[in-house]
DNA sequence: CCTTATTGTAACATAATGATACAATAATAA
DNA sequence: TTATTATTGTATCATTATGTTACAATAAGG
């Protein structure tokens, strides 16, 4: 794991991955009623990136999203889904992975396999944000939560890859029941409403709301919240339905 | 074009061509209140399989997908949609291109390019019937429509392709209005029900359907349209809004 | 001109959502 | 203890969307 790019640099004709396939995971967590996504810091760069990696040649495709995912957050059993391969030819830029082997004092040839064309597979995760335990890889100097708000300059064409996760997020929030993946165990409905708000970016009514989060059956009250604030307590919920990691991950 | 499988073949090491990565189209088509899919039946083979191909190593990912589309129904700006990488390591099997090809009188080397593992992305198209015009490839004794209830066998995952393509259709068919682009230019109210029921493969109310479709303002009615039955004669309607080959391709 | 099948739409019932109002209640201050 | 305050849970009504039934308006054909 932690020698895992020297491996992948040392291996100038990329054996036992998948040549040109890459995937890039835009992880989101939900934090101080902002979004948020994980990022990583490149050492020797000014350059932010989306945790990503390659796929082993006797590995499933969706497999590999879920160990650059774990080996980033620390967490399995998560929601994961892919949303748009990127494939456009103007992405082929190999200046950044170069520069990164430079800086390692590693002068990679020009037909060095991490400096060709990628296409790279799309996914986004959904987690927790008190679970993930964010840690970098060998290459970068952090792996830090960013809010959506405020992103730093982003690497290629990551920051392009955000927001067509996060439109997808948007379209898909209603339709699958995937909001909750991105709460605590239990919850508020103040906390959803306002996790719905910034998801969509919109103002939501708080009675209807209630009404149909309530409508839908799938949320049990568990207790009572007593926050030391001078009004009612809100019930606590959490989520019944079985917290499915996936459509068909 | 002709030529195309041949220059491929003949090509071991896959020069020019994105390594490893394929696509896959399914191409929708609707005649006879019955939704088709294009498929190719081999040489030599008693197989069946989609359209495909691959991609150059200077063209968009879905430009590729456009030539195939284009290659297949000499259709261009045609809806277009990636649905999904197909990239599980079960899919590996090279049995099928190295029969093509020995049938073809050709022996591959072990190491031939494509008998080497692949991922798939899947893109479903919906064309007009009436306009498309079918042409094999070199490989390929026939381009034809095949009715979904009655699907030949086909090869490798393909089938599974289809099926969520087709899923994904039906997600999408009310939320973004795709549905036209499977219909003639000028088509009656009936017709589009009729289209409706059969990728949603349920019975629809003729009333609210009707009212629902005019409602969305994006219906122009056009004229009568006579059919020399014993009834009222329905009005011919056309799509007014631009009809967007798709979302981002 | 009467029958028949089908279309377009009105009319009503039901369900979903938008909007407002108000009682319940947990802290704090008087 | 009691009043005050902020927030929650929900009832109520208004509006919109959808389900359902009904019926008038045709275009043939007898």
């Amino acid at each position: 794991m932690n020698k895992e790019f020297e491996q992948q640099e040392s291996n100038i004709s990329g054996e036992g991955f998948l040549p040109g396939l890459a995937i890039d995971t835009v992880i989101f967590g939900f934090h101080d009623s902002q979004l948020k996504v994980l990022l990583l810091a490149y050492k020797n760069s000014s350059l932010y990136a989306l945790p990503g990696g390659f796929i082993y040649d006797n590995e499933d495709v969706n497999q590999a999203a879920r160990r650059v995912l774990e080996s980033r957050t620390a967490l399995s059993d998560i929601y994961l889904e892919q949303f748009y391969v990127f494939g456009d030819y103007s992405r082929y830029d190999p200046a950044p992975l170069k520069t990164i082997m430079l800086a390692r004092g590693y002068t990679p040839p020009a037909n060095h396999w991490l400096l060709k064309r990628f296409v790279s597979i799309g996914y986004y995760a959904l987690v927790d944000f008190t679970k993930a335990v964010p840690a970098p890889d060998e290459i970068s100097d952090s792996c830090n939560w960013y809010s959506l708000d405020e992103l730093p300059v982003l690497m290629q064409d990551h920051r392009q890859i955000i927001d067509k996760a996060l439109q997808t997020l948007q379209n898909n929030l209603d339709q699958k029941l995937i909001g909750f993946n991105l709460l605590t165990d239990e919850f508020t409905m103040g906390d959803l409403q306002s996790l719905y708000e910034t998801i969509l970016n919109k103002k939501l009514l708080r009675a209807a709301f209630q009404r149909k989060m309530l409508g839908l059956g799938i949320l049990e009250r568990i207790a009572k919240k007593w926050t030391g604030g001078a009004h009612k307590a809100p019930y606590l919920y959490k989520f019944i339905s079985n917290k499915v990691p996936a459509d068909n991950i």
